[in-house]
DNA sequence: TTGCATTTTTTTTAATACGATATATTAATC
DNA sequence: GATTAATATATCGTATTAAAAAAAATGCAA
């Protein structure tokens, strides 16, 4: 059905993890949507594969929490509350500060570097408004920093935080007043490391999760208000 | 029994879980050692069950990181590196500062109360030398403060670090010393709720974390140097 | 039509068997 | 002794089967 099936795979990637990424991506782009049901056959079918790489993804994406398990009844796509969205961006908030502590402290200069380059990219993704390369610069730009950390945990969890909302990360993409805001806290970040100034930098880190916020509640709330009407 | 009638119904457990139970507390208690081989069919035959459960169980303590898989030979039991020790406390003390804050707002009187059990407990635990339940209540004393921060995302986060570290757990509980400097710390906890005192609170928290790193760094080298010894 | 009980279907869970393939070990050859 | 070939072992994936449970369909009486 999807024309992007032309994966080019170096290293082996046993059939499970093919499936588990390919429903990963259906989730997330939100081809599948909340409380649909996984069925193995039918996906089994539908892939061409059998039941087991199928089972085996579908328990990745309930560890996840991508979906919801129920005993001997089936896995549906898990909907994500506004309450949880806050507690996972509460623990960001958090631990996006401590990433930024710990970057200050070992960042490099060639990492500084790394972080102009993934700006520079990301500049040119605004300009030519392609929304997916808005979204994967900006992510690279924050990568460096985890890697620059030098908490392999922290980074694990960070990254795992940022899944649970992989599915608005396009919607400050979109909108051109947070796409500014973006780019200013951006190279006001890799000042701060320039200039060793670490109490504006954790303002800053803390100013951007907050946007993140604002955009993605308001988002929320479009969506609240669209189903609504769909079933009224 | 016959007297409450809720308690007696025992859920539903897929055989999968009971596998993944059981392959754990093996693993965490030390009867399967780092680096030793996880095979689906010795298992399956050893456990009285088909691999079926057993390779999605194996899975599962994949995601968990206390197995590693690798593609096309098999799991072994995972060795947590010093490291990766290290980066989990960092990451555990920054958000164990975070859920004492969150408490510290939220916690209701009936929780301080709570506290209280749980301290008392603790206490008749150490009295009775019983390693286990002084364990076990130090968990509950944590996770009470876990529920009042009120953040699930929080409180998940938290319970797979400690899990991370569940080898270790019982080495404060030998130690007199570091048992009474829990004790301390936990009635010196609880008074700064009552006293609504965080920034004293906050440094309790600190050492807490501290005081564990110092004890479980202690533990590794000297596993380090028995195990040396053994191998001369 | 409505409400209830029964039957059928669907789906997961679990067991089992088999072939293919990758890795490790051992044996053989130079 | 080092390299290569043969063997053994284990995972990976497919396929089939049976049991258990839930959901859907059906039938029937009021």
């Amino acid at each position: 059905m999807s024309s992007d099936f032309t994966v080019i795979i170096n290293e082996y990637m046993p059939l499970r993890e093919l499936v588990f990424t390919t429903l990963r991506q259906a989730i997330l782009k939100g081809e599948i949507q909340p409380g649909e049901r996984l069925m193995e056959i039918q996906l089994a079918e539908k892939m061409g594969v059998s039941r087991t790489p199928i089972r085996e993804a579908i328990r990745k994406l309930a560890n996840e929490g991508l979906v919801t398990m129920i005993p001997r009844k089936g896995a549906i796509v898990a909907g994500i509350s506004e309450k949880l969205l806050m507690d996972v961006l509460q623990v960001r908030m958090t631990l996006e500060k401590m990433a930024y502590e710990c970057a200050f402290k070992y960042i490099t200069d060639e990492q500084i570097e790394e972080l102009k380059t993934a700006e520079r990219e990301f500049e040119t993704a605004i300009r030519e408004n392609d929304l997916v390369k808005i979204a994967e610069s900006d992510e690279k730009f924050h990568f460096i920093i985890y890697d620059a950390a030098q908490n392999d945990k922290l980074k694990e969890i960070l990254t795992n935080l940022r899944e649970n909302m992989y599915r608005y990360r396009m919607e400050y993409a979109k909108n051109r007043e947070s796409r500014e805001k973006l780019t200013r806290e951006h190279s006001a970040l890799i000042d701060t490391f320039v200039r060793r100034d670490s109490v504006e930098g954790l303002k800053i880190v803390e100013e951007h999760i907050h946007n993140q916020e604002t955009v993605i509640l308001e988002k929320i709330k479009e969506d609240a208000a669209a189903s609504q009407k769909k079933t009224k």
